[in-house]
This record gives C-alpha cells, sequence and structure tokens, in this order.
DNA sequence: TAATATTATATAGCATGCTATGCAATTCGA
DNA sequence: TCGAATTGCATAGCATGCTATATAATATTA
C-alpha cells in the first residue's frame, strides 16, 4: 500500500474529508469549493463559462450548480441573448461565508502540509504539478 | 487552482482515471483493487479482517465486495465458527487476473511519475506519506 | 441462564465524479 | 429561409466514498 496510486488516493480522501469539518459550519461542501472560488472572483457567468475554468465535467458541474441552488448558495437567471444559457449568480449568503472559507481551505492546507518544511512544500506541489501534466497527456495523445 | 488540496484532489482523479482504463479489459475497477490487492496474498478472509488491512470504512468495503461478488470476482462462504461472518474467497478468475493487474498498476504509477527522476519520486511518497499522518493525526485528536 | 451488550455485516441516504444520452435553442449552409 | 448540425444544459445510470442505522448472532454479566 505504498504505491503512488494508492497513497494519492488515500491522500485526497483525507484532504477532502478534513475540509469537509472546516466548512460544514459553513454550509458549504468540499465539492462546491472550486465554484465558488470561480464566483467569488466573477459572478455571472455561464455554466460553459465556469466549466472552463474547472476541472471537472460539465455533468459534474450541473448537478454541482443544483445542489448549490437547492443549499442556497447561488440563483440561476436566465441568459439576456441565449435562451438556452443560464447566468450564475451567488447569494448573499454565499458572498458572506468568502472570507471564513478560505481561511478553512489555508488551514487545511496547512494541517496537511504542517510536517514539511517551506522547500518541501515547494517541491511537492511541483511534483504534484507535473504527475498532473503527465496523465493529462497520456491521456490526450 | 494551485493550492495543495485542489492539486491532490485533480491528480487523485487523473490517476483512477487512468487506472481505470488500463484495468478494463480484465474486467476490474479501481476501488476494487485494494481489496484484490490483498486477496491476493491471503485468501479466505472474513470482512473484518480485509478491512483492517485496508484505508476504508465497514461500509464502503461491504459495497465493495457486493460488487466484487456480482462481478464474479469473489464468493462469500459461511464463516465456520460465526455465522455472523462470511469467509471471503477469489475466483478463479480473479486469480488469473493477477499479473496483469499489477503489470497495469505498474505502468500507471510509471506514466504518472514519468516526468520526475528517482530521487525526485522517493522524496514524492515520502512527502504523501508525511500529509496523510498529519491529516490523520489532526482528525484523531 | 435470561437480559444486555457487543460484534459482523448490510442497508439507507448522500456527495462527488464519470460517461452516455436527451432536448431545446441556436447557428450554418445550401 | 429551411433543414441539418451544433451548442448549452439536464438527466440517467453507475462507481466510490462517507455517516448513520438496522439486523442478526455472539458474548457477557447479573
Amino acid at each position: 500500500m505504498t504505491s503512488a496510486g494508492y497513497l494519492v488516493n488515500h491522500m485526497a480522501r483525507l484532504f477532502a474529508d478534513e475540509l469537509r469539518k472546516r466548512i460544514a459550519p459553513l454550509g458549504i461542501v468540499p465539492g462546491q469549493f472550486p465554484a465558488l472560488l470561480v464566483l467569488w472572483e466573477k459572478d455571472g457567468l455561464t455554466q460553459k463559462e465556469l466549466l472552463a475554468l474547472l476541472d471537472i465535467e460539465q455533468a459534474t458541474l450541473a448537478n454541482t450548480l443544483t445542489r448549490m441552488e437547492r443549499d442556497g448558495l447561488i440563483v440561476r437567471r436566465e441568459h439576456p441573448a441565449d435562451a438556452r444559457a443560464r447566468t450564475i449568480h451567488l447569494s448573499e449568503k454565499a458572498r458572506a461565508i468568502r472570507d471564513s472559507a478560505y481561511e478553512a481551505a489555508k488551514e487545511t492546507n496547512e494541517e496537511a502540509l504542517s510536517g514539511l518544511t517551506d522547500g518541501e512544500r515547494q517541491s511537492f506541489l511541483d511534483c504534484m504539478s507535473r504527475t498532473i501534466t503527465a496523465l493529462q497527456e497520456g491521456g490526450s495523445s
């Protein structure tokens, strides 16, 4: 159980669980975080525009947005020019938790990497980025 | 999108997808891999014994075993001494794909880490192990 | 030994992710 | 401009993981 794949899977679940506990009081869950990060920067995007900034599939985003709407984090309005599309807008609630959510994410990362030096953290993130690139290139060949 | 948590999640999905593609011809899926690794070493364990060797929850294992039985990878027999328990046995099919499965996992790891030197791979795995430890300790405090 | 507690496994319900497919609206080309 | 192709989003169905709870069997204890 010390292969890269096994460790990566285990680590990802622990990361998600830790974040989940920290953001639970805010009324959000880990799967909503990436979309929120984008929408906190720029509101009123269409699903397609939001999708282009995330690393998930369209169907996954569609389902996540449905849950975010159910949870009162976003509202979707009809697109002014295209009846197929809808624009996505954060609720006041979602805007209000922004700083706390950033803080929770920061604390999660800090806890996870607490045993690593700054240099190790740097090279760790670098290794992950390069691993991601390698796996993406393999698939698209 | 360069925080540790985001990268870890993304990397884990790419790893799983790559492995999924490589083992699909064998008739298994990534979630079955950890249980298979254990059962290839030692057959006839109970669910509880198997669980003790894996990093997943009991309910997750129970469902995985149900799917493995459905897929013809295992059979479960009544435990000779405890009517609550069942012993888990690999099918001939599962035994037959062992070497191919190991090879597929090895190739997945090799592809993922292809851009890293041996030294980098070593420290990468080490960082992951330490991160896992840090997150486990935090939760159990 | 009968009542209680514990244990082994299963199930319910949910989140997150995927592929495949459906559907309505828009765009393009003849 | 009309029919075909494309596009934007939703839905179906599944895997993998979780927590909480149910159930039956075993173990303990008063």
